[in-house]
DNA sequence: CGGTGTCATGACATCGGTGTCATTACCGTT
DNA sequence: AACGGTAATGACACCGATGTCATGACACCG
């Protein structure tokens, strides 16, 4: 590879004049500036980062920790890529600053972190962003302590700058309008209960039916706790066979996510029961792949992936230019309800609570 | 950050001794060993990863490209997100090199990708992997000319080395598999006709046709040419109707990918016809995300995209050695059918062509 | 016409490592 | 005892860029 001797040489003028060329930081003459020109491009000359790095002492990098990419593998069809809108969503904020991203992918071993943060190290990034591949506590240290830091979709107790989706706002706002909708025998099949996004997201659920002085009845809250794994067809047959057992079944149902909500719907019609028509399915995430290819379209709520990914980007920007403080509380992004087709008013039928009269059409 | 020479200050020796520790290249007394391991440890020392590739002019960087991160985002639910399964494999065969990888994305803007490369180049990257989101015809130039190059998922007119997936022989066996049930009458949902997977996949159908002895009747062959727009819900029902309009009806269907397959499952049902109890279903890609959550589970050919990854940069790592010639033709690289209870033999009906007794139950 | 300021350029040191070569101390041979 | 060989270490140059300072050529001013 040319260096800047070559293309000096080349020019006739010294290395410094060349430099100055590339870097426009003094004045030259333009027919010594055409000179060069004319000798980079001949040479294919391209200054080398390493070199300018080392004068300069900063890398102009930004590392980042994820499992996305190979999180996909683990267990079977496991939740893992969606977090991949977070890298994106990090990574279209981190272009326009003119970084690069560097991207390191744990390969689901969480004991490689250090290892990879040791590399991070090596190339002196400037900041690192940990991405996790669900919301929940940081399961690992992170060395680095002089390098600015921000948690994605995880948090820690030393008060690291965190980013995380708002998930009882999230619920509440989808279950709001399971409400609008009419429906007051609203099911919640949950994701594991000892999950961060279960436990908010509950809370989510219960404070919506509160403020529509709907009671909350815990035999309409049922646990997939083996969600991912073999049996889980037949244990989802077996939490909807329980709602469905009471003599006042709902007449919704809120998934814990769009994943699921695929589940049920098959689940639902092999039982002989319609969706939106018997009963109306909503689920959580907004994973588009899904919820807009499914019949009927699957309505649900967004999990902010692409917005926590920018928002913790230009956080740890801020960061690393001294213009900003690190934030005190964990930061919570919001996402939008998307209402499709899956959620329509429940079928006029009287029931001991209430007589619905609305009924919606959907095409 | 902390140098070799503050580090050999504090140890009391030159920083040629450090470098010998660091190293291993040369023998170090025991003592001095310590000592020297003992300073790094209090002055947190990590080696600048450009000095030394300033020195040996060798970055140990690897470049990839591509659209995976950001095409996410692209379109609606676009094909996108299972392109990174190639990163994926990539990454795990790089990994072991000892190598680092450089990703970089287009952000779904192909005129970025020479910037891209520059980056690349200033970086000293010691080979490029370019990853393109669906098997094609490289649309891009790819400047760099000394550097080692490997394309994945798509192909040049010029020789460069390239893994594509195998769909013809994919399709084969997946139509196989499908006959195999006894199925005669199996119609084809395929993607946009233009595309490289979709004449390849119908050329393995027509084979698996062809070795069966069974006609090729055109009017089971519908494309879903929009397929990924608004109105794709309402394309695939019509094309449905044509196959059940037809006085011998398909009694299975093969479907583009899978994604297509779950939007057939929920038409299919609103119609009232049961997969797999009245018609089979089998998709492409085995997306398990889709797949394996999918009720019944979805039978399908696997593309394989990690061990696509994988191979690439096997070869990339085979040219940069200077190990290997380029191949002289394209990889294709095969995948395995996927067996799920989407497919079961037809049910025993009098058909003009044939009487099937088989009968398989599913769970 | 001499002093001063700006433009254009180059010599040289420097960043953090590593390759080359030199130096010293100590070992075993003959 | 003189010699050759190896272990342990350091001095110094160099990789490819850029910051500092110096220098020569003009142009402008009084």
């Amino acid at each position: 590879m040319a260096t800047i001797y070559d293309v000096a040489a080349r020019a006739g003028v010294s290395p410094k004049t060349v430099s100055r060329v590339l870097n426009v930081d003094a004045p030259v003459a333009k027919d010594t500036k055409r000179a060069v020109h004319k000798a980079m491009d001949e040479l294919g000359y391209v200054p080398s980062h390493a070199a300018r790095s080392i004068k300069s002492n900063k890398s102009g990098l930004i590392g980042l920790i994820t499992g996305a990419i190979s999180s996909a593998e683990e267990g079977s069809a496991a939740a893992g890529l969606p977090e991949l809108h977070i890298v994106q969503g990090a990574q279209a904020v981190i272009e326009r600053s003119r970084k690069t991203l560097l991207i390191s992918d744990t390969g689901g071993r969480l004991e490689r972190v250090p290892d990879l943060v040791r590399t991070f190290q090596e190339h002196r990034v400037e900041g690192i962003l940990y991405v996790a591949d669900y919301h929940k506590p940081l399961d690992v240290e992170l060395p680095a302590e002089g390098t600015p830091k921000v948690l994605v979709n995880c948090f820690d107790d030393f008060g690291t700058p965190a980013v995380v989706p708002d998930d009882e706002a999230g619920q509440l706002g989808l279950t709001r309008a399971v409400v609008e909708q009419g429906h007051r025998r609203i099911a919640y099949l949950t994701l594991a209960p000892a999950q961060e996004a279960t436990r908010l997201r509950l809370s989510g659920y219960r404070a919506s039916l509160a403020e529509s002085g709907i009671e909350f009845d815990p035999a309409l809250v049922q646990a997939t706790d083996l969600f991912g794994t073999a049996g889980e067809h037949q244990l989802i047959w077996d939490a909807l066979e329980k709602f469905f057992a009471s003599d006042e079944p709902p007449t919704a149902i809120c998934c814990g996510n769009d994943r699921l909500a695929m589940a049920v719907y098959g689940i639902l019609r092999r039982r002989g029961i319609s969706v939106p028509e018997d009963v109306s399915v909503v689920g959580y995430d907004d994973h588009r792949l899904i919820s807009e290819t499914l019949y009927p379209a699957l309505t649900t709520a967004e999990l902010p992936y692409s917005a926590m990914g920018a928002r913790a980007a230009q956080i740890l920007l801020e960061l690393m230019a001294g213009e900003a403080e690190a934030p005190s509380e964990r930061i919570r992004v919001g996402g939008q309800v998307q209402h499709r087709a899956s959620l329509v008013a429940p079928a006029v039928t009287v029931s001991k609570n209430i007589i619905s009269l609305k009924r919606r059409k959907e095409e």
